[in-house]
Order: structure tokens, then C-alpha cells, then sequence
DNA sequence: TTGACATATCGAAACATTTCGATATATTAA
DNA sequence: TTAATATATCGAAATGTTTCGATATGTCAA
């Protein structure tokens, strides 16, 4: 028999991990989860979003300029207005998690 | 036809997003993925995962230690082993999550 | 061009997290 | 009891995050 410690567990990469942790380090922030949210419905420009996360337009624009500095989202200006769209569609199995789990407790 | 910032978007309530935002900042970590996807296969000892994260003693308890205070773990001493486990079925899901899209990049 | 609106950037204070060593507690065997 | 092993706790330095106001840029209409 192997001794328990010896056993070979299969475990992801560091740099998997590394990559995760920062990606969920983004999204663990109750207004940046909002913000994910609000954008699996369709795409919002930055006072739309900041007025449904009833926060300001430059804390808005400083979440959305972190969300999209890891790629989770993306945006385009049309004219004055800057529309933020969902860039990684793995938030989307995030985002279910929650829904799923964070019923109870 | 509504003006879409009237549109309903389905939201989850502000107190599910901040429980969800606490947990995902618990997970946002290499270290404590690491001990997740461990434990995922198993019961092991503080030691025993601290050796498998590359840590100090210590650190494994604290980070241990974190874990179980936001319920994600639970923990059952055996003589002068502790044994820590997973307590959140939910993890397993995250942990899948990252595994389904973490490769790439 | 000017004014108004929409977004972006930046610095610094406030706050939170991480790490590490020193020390404490718990359990067992001798 | 004492020594050895396994965990746990704590304080404080180092580091990272958040927020906010001031200011800058980009776009359009008059």
C-alpha cells in the first residue's frame, strides 16, 4: 500500500492556480459581481452601469477598468458613450455557481 | 417600448453578492485553491498539506484556518492530527470551473 | 470655438491581507 | 513529569486594495 502522502493527487499548475486566483481576486467584490451580472443581460454604458450599481461613474469606470484590464470584459465607444460587454464567458459558469450555491445559509 | 435602464434585470439581492464576493475573496488565493483541489481528494492532515502546498506549518494553519472560519472547510482531531475536509459541496463547482477554463491563454 | 456630457486617470488616505517568527496549547510515548 | 510532535495563535512589518476628489480627455451640438 502507498502511503498517503506519496500518492500522486492529480493537481492543476501553479500557474493555473496563479491565473485563477487572480481572476477570482477581480470578481470578489460585490460590486464587480454586480457589474458581471448586469452584463450577462446585454451590454451597458458606464453611467447605465454605475447608476444600477448605485455608485459613481469614476469608481464605475475604475471597476470596469480592473474587470477589463484581466479580460474579463471588453468595450467600444460609440460616440460619447463607452459600452462594456462580457469579454470571458467562463464568468458566466461563476456567476451560475453563485446562483446555485448562495441561496441558503 | 421600455427604456432599457427601466428594463427588470434579474439581480441577485445585495446580500447574496456580498456572502459571494466574502467567499470568492477566501478562494482568490494559489495557496488555498491548492488546498481546496487537495482536500477535494481526500481527508489530510495540517501537515500533510502544508508539505503538498510548499509551506511552513504555520501558514497551512493559517490559511486552514481562514478556510474553516468562512465554513468552506471543517477540521476533526485524531490524537495529535488534525484532518481537515471539505464542508462546502460549492467549492467542488468553482474548482470545476477552473479546471473547464483555466488551460488556455 | 465654447459648453455640456460621458468617460478615464491619478494620487493619496483609509483599510485589508499576507507573511513570518515567536510563542502557546494539545497529545502521546518514554 | 519530560521531551517530542502536531497544531494553533498572535503581533507587526510588508504589501495590496478601495475609495474619493481633482483633473484630464473625448465627443457632440450650438
Amino acid at each position: 500500500m502507498v502511503k498517503k502522502t506519496e500518492q500522486k493527487l492529480e493537481l492543476l499548475p501553479v500557474e493555473v492556480l496563479d491565473e485563477a486566483s487572480d481572476c477570482l481576486k477581480v470578481l470578489a467584490h460585490p460590486v464587480r459581481l454586480r457589474m458581471v451580472e448586469i452584463l450577462m443581460q446585454g451590454k451597458f454604458a458606464v453611467h447605465e452601469i454605475a447608476q444600477m450599481c448605485e455608485i459613481s461613474p469614476n469608481q464605475a469606470c475604475d471597476h470596469l477598468r480592473l474587470l477589463k484590464g484581466h479580460r474579463l470584459l471588453d468595450s467600444k465607444r460609440d460616440g460619447r458613450t463607452v459600452y462594456y460587454t462580457i469579454a470571458a464567458p467562463e464568468l458566466v459558469g461563476i456567476i451560475e455557481c453563485i446562483r446555485k450555491n448562495c441561496r441558503l445559509k
